[in-house]
DNA sequence: AGCACGCCGACT
DNA sequence: GTCGGCGTGCTC
């Protein structure tokens, strides 16, 4: 007897597999999907094992398989494994991501009459149950779901439990249909000669027969029955009993839903590269010959905006295809434009393949079965797409690597694309490439230490040649309220806007709106409000008129006067894209403006229209948040204006500088790509602060070496890792009380079990303190291996865990 | 997730 | 007494 070790799809199964026996008829292999029985109901699962002796003695029959061959690799096996046991993950939620669309199918429960339903006294059952016996008297098997519909989820399972245990009626279990299947589409020929006695014989005396078969018998070709009906007045019953009648044959043809289809692709050129970019270049293609060495095959290609990556990027994939292997491209989700698609797609024609959440189930389906055919040399999409089951994979690149969209933290698992890319790199012998103008502190931290290679592309590479970087001028909003300057916009800024405007050229102002008015800050000095232990600014709750620390619950009371300057100035901060578009209109009139926010997309259109209308010149001034900040080059632009540059360092997170400095870097790089050159103005309370200078001198070394001293001050990534543990609950003090229990079982344990180098942040409330209807409390881990530690502590029901968080949560 | 079991308060 | 509320535990 065999056996086989499965990740069943139930949240029941956790991190482990279940081990069930191979019925001696049946042929499983590893990576192969299966139906199996699990408690009452008939499940999903994968494969992970063949062995001879199972992991637990009690073993049940595997009841099927769903396709003949296996669905997943090795490789891939060996990745959600991974995936699973460092995010603490159920094992089929990693599984999931690198299953086809649509694969994942649900137990359903059915309910059926049995044989002594039928003569039953109607009088001994109550209301509910009459009811469920009179509809199952209709058709006599029922999907529990149309029960719940009648009597509503809770009443109806009771009533169902109630009539099964009085034997009238039994349920069993199915799984779900494929939710996609192919696509295909009927081609009609005839089978036999129209004026053969046998045909003829056949038609009989059916006008409506002869006539189809007739016009049939006109097509050269097999046609459709969308063009066949135009042609002649037929029915589809006529078209049926014609094929039944063997007169007609039917062709299936696979029809590809194509998401590529409308893209009118010119094919590309590569570009001469610049010094740089060969050395960057050449050391990556070195890498494709290295089989499995000590010198790592991950490389961080750190380029200003305008450097000119994508070029190497490009390269590097011709380079791969060369040496027959293919390539994935993560990009985060708001830069997977169709300029960005279409990019990549001039230089591969017909051989880039997209991947991402807004293609329809059948694109997607498609899609993935083309790419694991091995029809595309390149797949490009966002996070997911690192999951493309791309054979003979080589390269895998990740551009704007810093991104916080490569971190999923809503739902399980909570995986970080970057570092399971590096690790499906390492299992395939693949070569990683890790693209950003600021990288992530940490990434740069294992480049400078050498586990991965550093590649630089100091200088921008435009059309007109060597534009620099824009000059800088930072604001200090504190001497323009002395000055009597009242509302957002400095002189500097005025004065900028308006010779911009009369020289018909365009302006961006950028708000940063994240985290708005919840901090408190000194409007004479500038100083923020701060928790002494966590250095994160401090959350204004108006509810108590309190001041919340959101990592270690430090409480206190609203100042009436700032602590450093004893100014009466200090309040929140913050003003809403709305308020500055009625400034911008006031201030700049008659100058046209437009907003360009989450707010603004859902009454005008999309992000597309709002774009093209900016760079077409029918706006002179586009205000907006993050999205301005973001990848597209605006030749017409020549100013750009921060009107409060700080904001985000007052989140209340250890990676708020971080973050300031990425988003400050990014719209800095906006100005300027076009002949003009560029001006960009950042207004703010602390003119002096690292991450502000830094990013207005273009310096991300300024910025790494105070912000790694900072980190390492404070224990925090990397010279530590962090895990975010939340409890949820409907009721806030519950939840507080369970957070306070687990955090004195964390220490416990970790006591007994010798672990040192650990500390808990908390408990405290989550930065978003109620989420639909519950109260979220959180502690925070601070060690080395979190998920070793973790995986031996059973977390109650209402526990999330997320390791290596990133944002708020 | 689902489903069973078991333990308490409001009714025929 | 029983029905039905929901906390707890189990699924190879």
């Amino acid at each position: 007897m065999r056996y086989a070790e499965v990740s069943v799809n139930s949240p029941a199964a956790q991190r482990r597999c279940f081990s069930y026996s191979i019925p001696p008829d049946l042929n499983v292999s590893v990576g192969q999907a299966v139906r199996v029985p699990f408690g009452s109901r008939v499940l999903e699962g994968i494969v992970f094992e063949i062995t001879d002796f199972p992991a637990f003695e009690q073993t049940r029959d595997i009841e099927g398989t769903i396709e003949d061959k296996p669905v997943l690799s090795a490789p891939y096996l060996s990745l959600a494994r991974w995936i699973s046991d460092y995010y603490l993950s159920p094992l089929f939620d990693a599984v999931a991501l690198m299953l086809p669309p649509g694969f994942e199918r649900k137990s359903l429960t059915y309910i059926s009459i049995t044989g002594t339903a039928t003569n039953v006294d109607v009088a001994s059952l109550s209301e509910e149950q009459r009811s469920v016996m009179e509809l199952l008297s209709k058709s006599p098997r029922l999907g529990q779901k149309q029960i719940d519909q009648l009597l509503g989820e809770r009443k109806a399972r009771v009533t169902v439990s109630q009539l099964i245990n009085r034997g009238l009626i039994s349920r069993s279990y199915e799984l779900q249909a494929p939710r996609v299947k192919p696509k295909t589409e009927q081609y009609y020929s005839l089978a036999m000669p129209a004026q053969n006695p046998e045909t003829l014989r056949l038609v009989g005396r059916s006008a409506r027969q002869a006539a189809l078969v007739e016009a049939l018998s006109q097509q050269s070709n097999p046609i459709t029955w969308k063009i066949l009906s135009e042609r002649t007045n037929s029915d589809r019953a006529t078209l049926n009993t014609l094929v039944k009648k063997g007169i007609i044959s039917v062709n299936s043809t696979a029809l590809i839903r194509d998401p590529m289809a409308d893209y009118n692709i010119l094919p590309g050129i590569p570009h001469n590269l610049t010094v740089d970019q060969s050395v960057a270049l050449d050391a990556i293609k070195s890498s494709y010959v290295v089989k499995q060495s000590n010198s790592p095959k991950v490389f961080l290609l750190h380029g200003v905006t305008g450097s000119g990556k994508t070029e190497v990027y490009l390269q590097a994939l011709t380079e791969i295809i060369k040496l027959g292997k293919r390539g994935i491209v993560l990009v985060p989700e708001i830069s997977l434009t169709p300029q960005t698609i279409e990019r990549f797609s001039s230089r591969f024609p017909d051989r880039v393949a997209v991947l991402h959440s807004h293609l329809t189930l059948g694109e997607q389906y498609d899609e993935w079965h083309r790419i694991k055919k091995g029809e595309f040399d390149v797949v490009i999409g966002a996070r997911s797409a690192l999951f493309a089951p791309q054979p003979d994979l080589g390269l895998i690149i990740i551009d704007e690597e810093h991104e916080w969209t490569y971190k999923q933290n809503d739902t399980s698992p909570r995986y970080h694309a970057r570092d399971a890319a590096i690790k499906l790199a390492g299992l395939v012998g693949a070569t990683v490439v890790l693209g950003s103008a600021t990288p992530d502190v940490g990434t740069y931290a294992r480049a400078l230490h050498g586990e991965f290679r550093l590649l630089s592309l100091p200088e921008r590479v435009t059309p007109t040649e060597n534009a620099p970087l824009p000059i800088v001028e930072v604001v200090d909003l504190k001497d323009e309220l002395k000055s009597g300057v009242d509302g957002l916009f400095s002189r500097s800024l005025k004065v900028a806007v308006s010779e911009a405007l009369s020289n018909k050229e365009q302006v961006i102002l950028f708000l940063n709106r994240r985290g708005a008015s919840t901090f408190i800050q000194c409007r004479q000095c500038g100083f923020v409000m701060r928790c002494r232990r966590c250095e994160v600014s401090l959350t204004y709750h108006s509810i108590n008129d309190m001041l919340v620390c959101h990592q270690c619950n430090y409480h206190r009371h609203m100042p009436n006067i700032c602590p450093q300057c004893f100014s009466t100035k200090i309040k929140f901060l913050g003003a809403g894209t709305q308020k500055l578009e009625e400034e911008a209109n006031r201030s700049f009139a008659p100058a046209r403006v437009l907003r360009w926010d989450s707010d603004a997309t859902r009454g005008k259109g999309s992000h597309e229209d709002i774009m093209n209308a900016f760079v077409s010149h029918e706006a002179d001034i586009l205000i907006g948040t993050q999205m301005v900040a973001k990848g597209l080059d605006i030749p017409g632009v020549t100013v750009v204006g921060v009107i409060n540059a700080d904001i985000g360092l007052n989140l209340p997170h250890f990676l708020a500088a971080e973050r300031t400095f990425q988003v400050l870097s990014q719209v800095a790089g906006r100005a300027g790509r076009g002949p003009g050159g560029g001006q960009v103005i950042f207004q703010t309370l602390n003119p002096e602060h690292f991450a502000i200078q830094a990013a207005s001198k273009h310096d991300y070394r300024l910025f790494y070496e105070k912000e790694i001293a900072f980190r390492r001050n404070l224990g925090y990534p990397p010279f530590s890792r962090l895990a975010s543990l939340v409890y949820s609950h409907t009721n806030d003090t519950r939840c507080q009380k369970e957070a306070e229990r687990l955090k004195k079982q964390l220490e416990v344990e970790s006591q007994a079990k010798g672990i040192g180098g650990l500390s808990f942040i908390g408990p405290a409330p989550a930065f978003i303190h109620r989420l639909r209807g519950r109260y979220r409390w959180q502690i925070i881990l601070r060690g080395s291996d979190l998920s070793s530690f973790l995986a031996q502590v059973p977390l109650p029901r209402g526990w999330t865990v997320d390791i290596d968080p990133v944002g708020l949560v």
